[in-house]
DNA sequence: TTCTGTATTTAGAATAAATCTAATTTAAGA
DNA sequence: TCTTAAATTAGATTTATTCTAAATACAGAA
């Protein structure tokens, strides 16, 4: 799965790339490089170096299979779903979860011609309301 | 004109705190805290401390007078435009440009009502087209 | 298979942004 | 003037990230 996924991208599968990207792949919390490092260390038979996370997470970013946000100062997260959405960040509980939400796509054209926008990122902040029982 | 907009919101506007938040009403470049020190530190007599940049912008961001945005990783930039308005980041040049969006607001209406919006905030990373002459 | 060269990984040092600490200064109110 | 709480300061500390130089892995050539 994410050695195909690597194959695909042009980025050579090592063991310690696989475990990062299949750990991106199953995480929905937008993990930091740190909770990437405590998450997969266990799952590789050498000891993972800080210093390859951080390779390896800029190296997925720039073959575009994943993402990185930075929606709070000072810590960048790591995000897989490459599908187009946008993140809402709750101020309660801090808990980020993924908006998927087209209808933007649309809004981006009236911005005008003198844009030529490539990528663009909406960050709500709120609060979710409590599920009714 | 920075004296009273802190008074009004309830800061008392030490001589530091009011250098920093013309500082910041004159900028449009969304500066960073060391942007602020160094653009700041001549204009004060006695020398001013990192931890003082640092502490007002946070007193400027809890009482509402600027808010803090995190475009980039790494770096916290900061904003005295407090009208509604988004961001445009020229991914070639790297300049950050404010965009005012209302048309933004009523979309927020239609992600439901189980989303609490408090803030939102829309970054666009593109690039400018040139001017034609 | 062995050799060779390039890419990758590693531990730890270095850097940069931001916060913390404890001492000092400021200034408002009694 | 005295008291006290708030603000400021320099420098140490923390945290996220990058850098460095050495070790390792591994693909392709001989």
């Amino acid at each position: 799965m994410a050695d195909e996924l690597l194959q695909s991208r042009g980025v050579k599968p090592t063991p310690q790339r696989v475990v990062i990207t299949q750990f991106l792949l199953d995480s929905h919390d937008h993990p930091t490089a740190d909770e990437v490092l405590e998450g997969v260390k266990d799952s590789l038979p050498v000891s993972l170096s800080r210093a390859t996370v951080y390779n390896t997470l800029n190296t997925l970013v720039e073959a575009g299979v994943v993402k990185a946000v930075s929606l709070e100062p000072g810590r960048t997260r790591y995000d897989a779903n490459t599908i187009e959405h946008h993140h809402f960040v709750d101020t309660k509980t801090g808990k980020i979860i993924d908006i998927p939400w087209e209808k933007v796509s649309q809004l981006c054209q009236t911005l005008g011609p003198e844009y030529k926008i490539q990528d663009y990122q909406i960050t709500f902040f709120g609060e979710l309301a409590e599920p009714t029982p």
